[in-house]
RNA sequence: GCCCCCGUAGCUCAGCUGGAUAGAGCAUCGGACUUCUAAUCCGUUGGCCACAGGUUCGAAUCCUGUCGGGGGCGCCA
């Protein structure tokens, strides 16, 4: 039950290899086709090797696999086309047996990765005191992406959510949280206001030498470990996290208070990181500052820019910090893996850090680290996404907003919900369609971010593939039938073979036993839109399907076969969405 | 000035480890509801894949340059 494309694959190599008659293997390049279900283009560049005519060279390679009958069976027909292609079309019987076989699996094909890694994945990373807004959004539903597809293949996976809870900032806070009152302060956070408070704080800042001043004495308070200090630091902190608790479940992502990993983690691990790192010669004192010169990094004059580890002030920064980070990573929490779930912006940073760790021998090989940039959210002007007002728009509001717009749509097109399924419909509708639209363009890019767009039923959108599983539990539903139970009664019974008269079965058949790849590939460059690409090919796929093939209403045992296809898919749309961090309803 | 990312249909996007006439959706126009949810489907129109060179039997895909958009470039994080 893998991907027929990889199986042909590997039955094609001996073949190729006994064409060309050399030591070097070959490649027979099988791909999906238009033109048959696959097609093997290898015998286009191997005749170039030999130095002979294309044709020839396929027609020799045909003739020996039709020989050696690797492919009886499997294949019902093989012929060259075009100038030496080898087009290759599966037989019922083996496509049916294949699919079959995901009856009884739960893991729809997709084995477990050869190696296991340990991953640290590093995402969302909101500031305390501070609103979630749009920038936390793709870094928190990527990142939430990644935690789940290389944990279902088995990888272990170390959340860490590396908060903004350090820094100058916080003595102009926690003066601030003084000023009005604790009990004050906690009544605007947990209602959300964070934004509120930080203006506050920063306007008095502004504003005031006398704050100021009391700010700064409380940054080295909280530095040098004073115990009032550092307790209404914690509040502060608590409050703004257990604000974020309430985002990530609203949103519906795994982060908990276990995965918090904030600056302030790694203040006493910075000093032992200067050491290490000026043991390793790789510290320069520059312009009373200490800093080390990776190669590769150049400034606006052309001269070598340097990573600052520390300042002149003798303060350590956000480099210091990474360093630390990375050091922790790699030999506390045994990381052979390191995922920066970060916007773009940070990449050259990102980059210097992992050099310099490279260079003090804190990141070598096997171990990696990989920074998962992406691109802004747009507003239909093209421009960083705004509120009205200008500001940054709030994650709450948004999902809100989008839940509201969801709801609007499930009680115009059906009325017949009642108010508790209308509104868990309008949940599952409404996030999934902001986390979708988040995630099924290639993460590098801008996106735009449309409301009407990410909410139709037409098109690459959640909406369009929890319609297309609930349809499926509708069938399920009018037969009487446990979806479970059915798929349960057939998954050991070796003749349950599942015929695919209809090409649009055939159709669907084929992208099914795809998925495998596809999991494999979203995995391979941190890509969760492939997976999106997919889904809503087989959506497209299963409608068309829906269409033509009607299921109820045919006879046995086709009516039995198209049952099964018919969980398979809605099972593969729940799995793949799963693995995404979206939900599907049974009905919409 | 240097570096990085992006540039595919009117719009939003796939395709980019090179493979046969470049694909979707929206929008346009024309069809399909006594039939498992028409929240759907079928058809139609629409492209010098930013531009110019190069490599190759073959380039949207790889290389170089140009143009356009965005971002980064020493003591904030």
């Amino acid at each position: 039950m893998a991907d027929p494309i990889t199986t042909l694959d590997n039955l094609l190599r001996p073949a190729f290899d006994a064409v060309a008659a050399d030591a070097a293997p070959v490649d027979p390049v099988v791909r999906a086709s238009e033109h048959a279900d696959a097609q093997a283009n290898g015998a286009l560049g191997l005749a170039k090797r030999l130095g002979r005519p294309p044709r020839d060279v396929a027609d020799e390679i045909v003739a020996y696999l039709n020989d050696s009958g690797v492919l009886d069976g499997i294949c019902d027909g093989i012929e060259v086309a075009g100038p030496g292609f080898i087009n290759l079309s599966l037989s019922p019987e083996f496509l049916g047996a294949e699919v079959a076989a995901l009856i009884g699996d739960e893991r729809l094909g997709v084995a477990e990765a050869d190696t296991a890694r340990t991953v640290v994945i590093d995402y969302s990373a909101p500031n305390v005191a501070k609103e979630m807004h749009v920038g936390h959004l793709r870094s928190t539903v990527i990142g939430d992406a990644l935690v789940r597809l290389l944990g279902f293949l088995g990888h272990r996976v170390i959340r860490e959510n590396h908060i903004g809870d350090w820094g100058r900032p916080f003595g102009m806070l926690i003066e601030h949280l003084i000023d009005i009152g604790a009990d004050a302060a906690g009544e605007g956070l947990s209602q959300g206001d964070l934004d509120g408070f930080y203006k506050a704080a920063n306007a008095k800042f502004d504003a005031s030498p006398e704050f100021q001043e009391r700010s700064r004495q409380r940054v080295v308070a909280l530095q040098s470990g004073d115990a009032e200090t550092t307790e209404l630091w914690l509040r502060l902190v608590s409050m703004s996290t257990d604000y974020f608790n309430t985002v990530y479940r609203q949103l519906g992502v795994l982060l908990d208070d276990d995965d918090l990993m904030g600056e302030s983690r790694y203040q006493d691990l910075m000093a032992s990181t200067i050491e290490r790192l000026d043991a390793a010669g790789l510290l320069v004192d520059s312009d009373g500052a200490r800093v080390v010169f990776p190669d590769g990094f150049t400034n606006r004059d052309g001269d070598p820019l340097p990573l600052i580890i520390q300042a002149r002030t003798g303060g350590f920064n956000y480099a210091t910090s990474d360093l630390s980070c990375v050091i922790d990573r790699v030999e506390r929490l045994g990381a052979d893996l390191l995922l920066y779930v970060v916007g773009a912006p940070q990449r050259q940073h990102l980059e210097m850090v992992f050099e310099v760790a490279r260079l003090a021998g804190w990141l070598a090989p096997p171990a990696e680290a990989v920074h998962v940039s992406f691109g802004n959210v747009l507003g239909a002007d093209r421009k960083m996404l705004r509120s009205r007002s200008g500001d940054a728009v709030k994650l709450v509001e948004l999902l809100d907003e989008a839940v509201e717009r969801a709801a609007a749509a499930v009680a115009d097109k059906n009325p017949d919900l009642d108010d508790a399924a209308r509104a868990e419909v309008a949940r599952l509708v409404g996030i999934g369609s902001v986390k979708y639209a988040d995630l099924s363009t290639d993460r590098i890019r801008d996106y735009v971010f449309d409301w009407d767009r990410m909410l139709s039923f037409d098109g690459n959108t959640a909406p369009y593939l929890q319609y297309a599983h609930a349809r499926i539990c509708s069938i399920f539903r009018r037969a009487d039938l446990d979806r479970d139970a059915f798929a349960a009664q057939w998954s050991d019974d070796p003749t349950a073979i599942i015929g695919l008269g209809h090409e649009a079965e055939r159709t669907l058949a084929k992208r099914l036993l795809a998925y495998p790849s596809v999991i494999a590939a979203a995995a391979a460059g941190y890509e969760p839109h492939t997976v999106c690409t997919y889904l809503y090919e087989l959506s497209q796929e299963f409608t068309a399907f829906y269409e033509h093939c009607p299921v109820l209403r045919a006879e046995e045992p086709t009516r039995r076969d198209r049952l099964l296809l018919c969980d398979l898919v809605a099972r593969t749309l729940g799995h793949g969405l799963g693995l995404l961090g979206i939900d599907v309803p049974e009905q919409m």
